[in-house]
DNA sequence: CCTCGTACTACCGTGACGGTACTATTGTCA
DNA sequence: TGACAATAGTACCGTCACGGTAGTACGAGG
C-alpha cells in the first residue's frame, strides 16, 4: 500500500506509459506516439534516456522475446500501470481544479 | 500570437501560479498553499528557487509596493496568466484522454 | 548506387530541483 | 518576561533529468 512513490511523472514519462499502454513497444514507434499525443519534439536522447531511466524504476521492462533484431521491445510492469492510473487521477484532479478557477474555457461546465 | 513558449509546466510552477491567482502573494504563503493544493512537501529551495525562475521567465513580477518589510509579494504577469491557461488546457486534454482510455475511475464519464 | 526512413547507441553540457543550514522577526502562552 | 514555535526569507550547492548532437547500421525505393 505504498502511496505514489512515482508521481507526479514527468510529461514524457506520462506519455511514453500511454503510448506503451496504446500497445506501442519499441523505442522509435513510441517516441512517434510520443510526439504525436504531446505535440513535443522528442528526440532520441530523450526517449532511450527515459526509457532506461524507466526501466531502471521498475515502470518498464524490456521484453524478452526479441522478435525483430533491430527493435528493442517494452513491456509496462505492474508498477507502471499504478504509476500511470495515479498520474490520471492527479491530472484529473488538476483538471477539475482549473475548471472551478474558470481556466478552461470549455462547455463541460454543466 | 506565440504559441506556449512555457508549456509543459513544470508541477511547482503550475501549482504556484494557481497559488498567486488564488490570491496569495509572497513566497511563504505561497509556498504552503502549493502544499495544500498540490500534497507535494515545499522546502524554501524550492519555492524561491522556483519564483527566482519563474520571475526571471517573465511568469511573474515581484510587486513593488512592500507592504510588509519582511514579505516579498509577487503578481501574476500577463504571460503568466497565459501560461497558466495554456497549462490548464494542456492538462485538461490529458484528462479527456486518460477517461478515454479508462485509466480514472470516477464516475464523471456521463 | 544513393538516399531516405527506421532504429538504435553513446556521449555529455546545462540547469531545474530541492535539500540543508542559517538569520531574524513575530506571535503565543505559561 | 522568557522561551519556543511559526513565519519569512537568504545562501549555497550536489544530483540528475532532460535533451541535443553525432554516429552506426540496415532495409526499401527510385
Amino acid at each position: 500500500m505504498s502511496e505514489a512513490p512515482h508521481n507526479p511523472l514527468s510529461p514524457i514519462v506520462f506519455h511514453v506509459l500511454l503510448a506503451i499502454a496504446d500497445g506501442h513497444e519499441h523505442g522509435y514507434a513510441i517516441g512517434k506516439a510520443v510526439e504525436e499525443t504531446s505535440g513535443l519534439r522528442v528526440g532520441p536522447g530523450t526517449i532511450y534516456g527515459s526509457l532506461q531511466r524507466m526501466e531502471r524504476d521498475g515502470l518498464v521492462a524490456e521484453s524478452v522475446d526479441r522478435a525483430d533484431e533491430r527493435r528493442r521491445p517494452f513491456v509496462m510492469t505492474e508498477e507502471g500501470r499504478r504509476a500511470l492510473e495515479a498520474e490520471a487521477a492527479r491530472i484529473d484532479r488538476l483538471a477539475v481544479l482549473a475548471r472551478s478557477r474558470d481556466l478552461v474555457p470549455g462547455p463541460e461546465t454543466a
